[in-house]
DNA sequence: ACGGTCGTTGCAGAGGACGCAACGACCGGC
DNA sequence: GCCGGTCGTTGCGTCCTCTGCAACGACCGT
């Protein structure tokens, strides 16, 4: 819409791909030189790229502070984390509360598993979207159209041997997931580790979040994991209760 | 330098304050509603910016994205991250990396503590840059001029009794650091709370990011804490080593 | 010393961003 | 149920500001 912040904007995810200086990014972005300092120069100002040692361009430090506080201001993980907490002290696992926008899914708040084994996985990272069980519980939530917008649209990488293979299957997962009100990869994004989620709701009933609990083989099995699914809804209703003003939760939709 | 981009971008630190309406952004920015508008959709195009369904802004999921693909480019802590995880092996306690960036010393990674008590922080998150042990090696390490005005700029809020209480003590503690290459916080930020730190450098023997490790009194002593001191100035040399290319680093500067 | 590359500056012209005003949707009060 | 108020949205004409050019200076390697 805003031709100039548009350019500007564009150079950021050039930026993040890696340092480039200003020759390149002028380049990238089809413009003159001298445009392309202008309008690095006033994302330096705000710090959103930094000018390191060799005069390149990299990303700047404001970025994580601004993504920092706008992590910290949602209100659902704020409620949440209490209970994300207590969930890892019952169970020891790794446990993972992730949020549903504009076609991505995302961490937005982690505890860590007791084990020495961890999952590799960070807060802001975006979520494998196809296979992880939180992903699942999100995307099966979505108004129908955009479910199936959405759903098209994405790209099915061949993970491991029961990752999702395509769109058509993707749609039958979720039908069954939203039916039964929770979700479960079982090592369909990395071999050896599987995770059971369970949805969190917001006062009109709409899934506003998505809480997993992930362990690896290693650790305990598929089925013992399973286990824990109880457990994990029982949490996923506490918060929903918070969260949503003291409405009970029901258990299925 | 440039009006469109540099309002644009004044827009995100507000909304990191929460989530705002059309008006309040106009409002704060000083310009028409369908101005704010204008640079809203832009920004929201690039996913900064995300509408929630009451229709007011917040800050968007693509802030993570790259607030992540930047840390992960940085290649210190690229090389770090290793020494970092079998420093906590060692130890158990919480290990962190920090680099200094225009005014702010920042987290860039973090190796949980082994003990069930673990500090508050989180990569990304901006440093208590006049108490921090990381912080101390990092500004200790700047240019004379620019040291002295990064220090007088810096508020120095009182922590506690022990927090470094104006620029001229400052300046005093970043000499001591200077001369004996490693630091210490000792109850400076949180009174339980200590750290030992020191430095990686760069081939041209300018520090480029500062190690630490925490812990708090209930678990260790300063004292006992302060026998890590070899371990760790170990290990930041390991880092050194490999970041420089194999130069072997010196022990004092 | 020289050509080459790269970042930087000043300027004039034109393209795009700005604010205005008006519309439509929504809400709450009377 | 009507009506005033608020809020987001749109189209448009004017003026601002962003753009690309060309020239300069710094730096590097040949």
């Amino acid at each position: 819409m805003s031709q100039t912040v548009d350019r500007a904007l564009s150079i950021l995810p050039l930026l993040a791909e890696g340092p480039a200086d200003l020759g390149q990014v002028a380049d990238r972005l089809g413009v003159h030189k001298s445009t392309a300092l202008r309008l690095l120069r006033t994302l330096h100002e705000h710090g959103l790229v930094y000018r390191q040692s060799d005069q390149r361009y990299r990303l700047g430090a404001r970025l994580f502070a601004l993504a920092q506080q706008a992590v910290e201001n949602l209100d659902v993980r704020e409620i949440a984390h209490p209970h994300l907490v207590r969930l890892n002290e019952e169970c020891g696992h790794t446990v993972h509360l992730a949020v549903y926008e504009e076609n991505e899914v995302l961490y937005i708040d982690k505890v860590d598993s007791r084990y020495p084994v961890r999952m590799y996985s960070r807060i802001g990272k975006p979520v494998a979207i196809t296979v992880a069980a939180v992903a699942k519980l999100l995307l099966a939530d979505l108004p129908e159209p955009e479910r199936r917008a959405v759903v098209d649209r994405l790209d099915y990488p061949h993970y491991t041997a029961r990752s999702t293979p395509n769109a058509a299957a993707y749609l039958r997962e979720l039908a069954t997931v939203r039916e039964q009100g929770w979700a479960s990869d079982l090592g369909g994004h990395e071999e050896s580790i599987n995770c059971v989620a369970a949805p969190v709701r917001g006062a009109d009933g709409r899934v506003v979040a998505a809480m997993s609990v992930s362990a690896p083989n290693v650790v305990v099995t598929a089925d013992e994991l399973l286990t824990l699914l109880p457990l994990v809804r029982r949490t996923a209703d506490a918060i929903t209760r918070e969260y949503s003003g003291n409405t009970p939760a029901k258990d299925a939709v």
